[in-house]
DNA sequence: GTTAGCATGTAAGGAGTTACATGATTTT
DNA sequence: AAAATCATGTAACTCCTTACATGCTAAC
């Protein structure tokens, strides 16, 4: 039972299948990737590292010193974190439809299968559809500001639920002219953009 | 110092200074107010009403056997609860712009000054126009749906700064008008609700 | 030569979750 | 009488944060 909360250890897999890194490059890539509200600090990802090595999934590579001198700890992905990584990526079960799980997951929608795109995409409609069916039906007459906080509330929702729907038709339609032949994703295999700096 | 991770406490001084309430009650409260995402567990709830009965920011209450013979705890707030509420409520510093720490203190709004609402909903329409500068600034050329991603959340959060400033225009009128005899201005005050913007 | 940023970690602790445990009362 | 729901808790665990600790290297 992999359970729920294998979010960063994910979202570290799928960056190190593009390419090997170090921490330090790791977390600011993770920070751009999820625009965390808060940014991921080195006391959750180092520790976090150190179980997946544990785990077999990625290994320590020895620094090539050819660009810097610089001593710094690379690591790889395993065939076995690929493993896991597709298997976590292609569950399309009900904690993919959580907000953090979701937005994982879609980050790395290129990476994975039009069915399965459609299968989450769709949960997570239909999850924030029961979110508003209960908002709806609990919306007595309540002080001014709550109120006026759960409208707003609603109405993003409901606008991530219209979002959901566009992206929903467009796999489809996109699924449907793909009946033919080699029709492969855009996903531009570019060498890296300069890495962008966050702070 | 308290400093931030309060909201749990902060929310149950909030509904028990309307009411006295037990355990069980206060949760469904607790759930209905902020509309969290999961339900607030007992596991988290009844170990902070014991951290709070410590602060001696509330006390148990005999129960009052006339509606119910069933047996259950029923908190009170104390003066030194009501205290520390009004002292957190009332700091509009960094914490109050956070996400969580944002909510709980909107629902409280009716119980807050006008000037300190409106400094708590400036700080947090300013921290967020902060996160747009720094997603726009980072927006290079990616993956087709990490973009994607990135576009709804900038959207998000376009959406709620103009909420946020529906909101300041409001208070700051309604604060005119009871200021000074200067402003003739009849607006409701009720924030204006049309809300047109679909994306 | 000193500051700024690169780079890696550990320790303590906060806040919440799930799963477990128990039992009373109301409804069907 | 059974089932639902009310009602209160505890234990183990997860995940993350802050603050601390260290040292290298590039740039000014």
């Amino acid at each position: 039972m992999p359970s729920k909360g294998a979010t960063l250890e994910l979202a570290v897999l799928g960056l190190l299948q593009e390419s090997p890194l170090h921490g330090y490059e790791l977390r600011k890539r993770l920070n751009l990737l999820l625009g965390w509200t808060r940014l991921l600090s080195y006391g959750s990802l180092y520790p976090a590292l150190k179980r997946m090595l544990r785990a077999g999934w990625i290994t320590e590579v020895a620094t090539s010193a050819a660009a810097s001198r610089r001593q710094r700890i690379v690591y790889q992905i395993t065939p076995a974190g690929m493993e896991y990584f597709a298997s976590e990526i292609t569950d399309a079960g009900p904690a993919a439809w959580e907000d953090e799980n979701f937005n994982m997951r879609f980050a790395f929608f290129s990476r994975t299968d039009a069915a399965v795109r459609l299968r989450i995409l769709e949960g997570r409609r239909s999850r924030l559809q029961e979110r508003l069916d209960r908002a709806h039906h609990l919306a007595g007459g309540q002080d001014r500001y709550v109120t006026e906080l759960r409208r707003h509330a609603a109405e993003s929702v409901e606008r991530e639920v219209r979002w959901l729907t566009d992206l929903i038709e467009a796999e489809r339609s996109s699924q449907d002219r793909s009946g033919h032949q080699a029709r492969p994703e855009p996903a531009p295999a570019t060498p890296d953009v300069t890495t962008t700096e966050i702070s």
